[in-house]
DNA sequence: CAGAAGATCGGG
DNA sequence: CCGATCTTCTGC
């Protein structure tokens, strides 16, 4: 039996230890009518605004990057090319921006698979993972290596942010 | 206000 | 390799 993560984990630490710390706790999403997907996260991000020209906030604070600006531990998702859902949870204290982005769990690769599979949309920005009766996350471990790389798909955002290795991987190999 | 591009994926 | 599909941001 795990215990849903405290609320402070959030808060006192930032993206990058996050995102590398996340990798093999346990994201659960209850679906309703009884069903509940449960599962440990294998890949992440890390977006560490507002500096990082690849993390939305460094647009600064607008609707869509407003939850970021927030204390850490509320979800923000995101539409990205017109149909994938994009999960993404909120580090560090307040005027922080900063995200991880879950890319990957043991029962669903891929950003915006994991979206669909969770049936996830526009009403779980801003959900607070302390409380959520939706989905949250418990601790749990994982029996393997963790590899650092470069982020995926943010070649725009230039020589010095796209080479920052904040993806991380659990190597399944 | 129009146009372009996006933290992606699946099909050919 | 390209199209899907629509929100967000940028430039005129």
């Amino acid at each position: 039996m795990s215990e849903r993560i405290s609320k402070n984990y959030f808060q006192e630490n930032d993206a990058i230890f996050v995102a590398e710390n996340l990798i093999g706790k346990t994201l659960v999403r209850n679906l309703g009518n009884g069903k509940i997907i449960r599962s440990k996260i294998t890949e992440t991000e890390a977006y560490l605004g507002p500096e990082d020209l690849a993390c939305h906030a460094s647009k600064g604070k607008t609707s869509r990057t407003s939850i970021m600006f927030e204390k850490g531990g509320f979800v923000y998702v995101y539409l990205i090319y017109g149909m994938y859902w994009m999960l993404n949870f909120v580090t560090g204290k307040e005027n922080e921006p900063q995200a991880v982005l879950i890319r990957g769990i043991e029962s669903c690769s891929g950003p915006g698979r994991l979206g669909k599979y969770l049936q996830l949309d526009k009403s779980f920005y801003g959900e607070d993972l302390n409380h959520s009766e939706r989905i949250w996350l418990e601790d749990s471990f994982h029996d393997g290596k963790i590899l650092a790389t470069p982020r995926i798909g943010i070649d725009y955002a230039g020589e010095i942010w796209k080479n920052k290795l904040w993806r991380f991987v659990l190597d399944q190999s």
